[in-house]
DNA sequence: TGACATCCAATGCGCGTGCATGTAAGTTTC
DNA sequence: GAAACTTACATGCACGCGCATTGGATGTCA
């Protein structure tokens, strides 16, 4: 039974490395190529993005962020700040609790994130629903 | 039946992101805590110690390693260069083709790589076959 | 043999990350 | 209300990574 769960452990581990690197590395590579965007920062505007709908009101803070995706606080503060930088998101006090800050998309930013949004599915699909498709990639090791 | 695909494309990859992240992160500090190694570090020792069993005398290229992980070239040959100043391994001309460069494991090298597998098999198997004890970790974001 | 393309590995470089720390603001305790 | 503690975010720093380039060794073709 050991020896049986080692292969299994094992063999899972290798598949999900595979598929990770796969599509993390593709992500990364199309949202740059074709809207200048880090698969971070995606993410960042994904958040603010599905929440926010069409209208551009939405809040978070920077904390509730940081709950949602599997990054470090300060590299959520850099990233934010390359964001900010590019126009696509702005920080905002909060009014109740001085030491947060809220963060919101801005038109242009709502604008990127739908322009990205079909980028990353299509990713996604291509990656997640048939594993064949997912052979190893040229760039990215 | 594209909104059925989304939802699930996008659940799966989350699965995923969670797994990998909570998996590698812990993998990453068990290895450097316990053997003062690091994840891509020992994934090498992994690929020359479990070809090579109890005889010291497996070689294999540094394109073939490249090829089983995922790593770039200059990121893998960095890596050898920190296990070779650690005394870990050492490069060795290939007789046929001398671009070509052999890697081999040293005694101290198959010693710290038996040392280290328990640990890495110890958390495999925490997070790959109980999916609910994977919670999210305390380190790493 | 000489010129050129190919392959393997190392290195310069910039970037994004996590950890540790700093600063400011809120909370608790007395 | 002052002191001690906690929380939210930014920043200094070192490190590992990928990309592009370099240098040396091989193969190929005329």
């Amino acid at each position: 039974m050991e020896a049986g769960t080692d292969v299994d452990v094992c063999t899972k581990w290798s598949e999900t490395l595979r598929v990770y690197h796969n599509t993390s590395c593709e992500l990364e590579n199309e949202l740059q190529a074709k809207h200048d965007l880090g698969l971070s920062e995606f993410e960042v505007l994904l958040i603010l993005g599905r929440a926010c709908g069409e209208q551009a009101g939405y809040k978070a803070r920077m904390k509730d962020i940081e709950a949602e995706m599997y990054l470090s606080q300060s590299a959520l503060s850099r990233t934010v700040t390359r964001l900010e930088k590019a126009g696509l998101v702005t920080r905002a006090a909060c009014d109740f609790d001085r030491r947060a800050n809220f963060l919101m998309l801005t038109p242009s930013g709502l604008e990127r994130f739908e322009a990205a949004k079909p980028t990353h599915r299509a990713v996604l699909v291509k990656h997640l629903t048939d594993p064949a498709a997912s052979a190893r990639a040229e760039t990215c090791a």
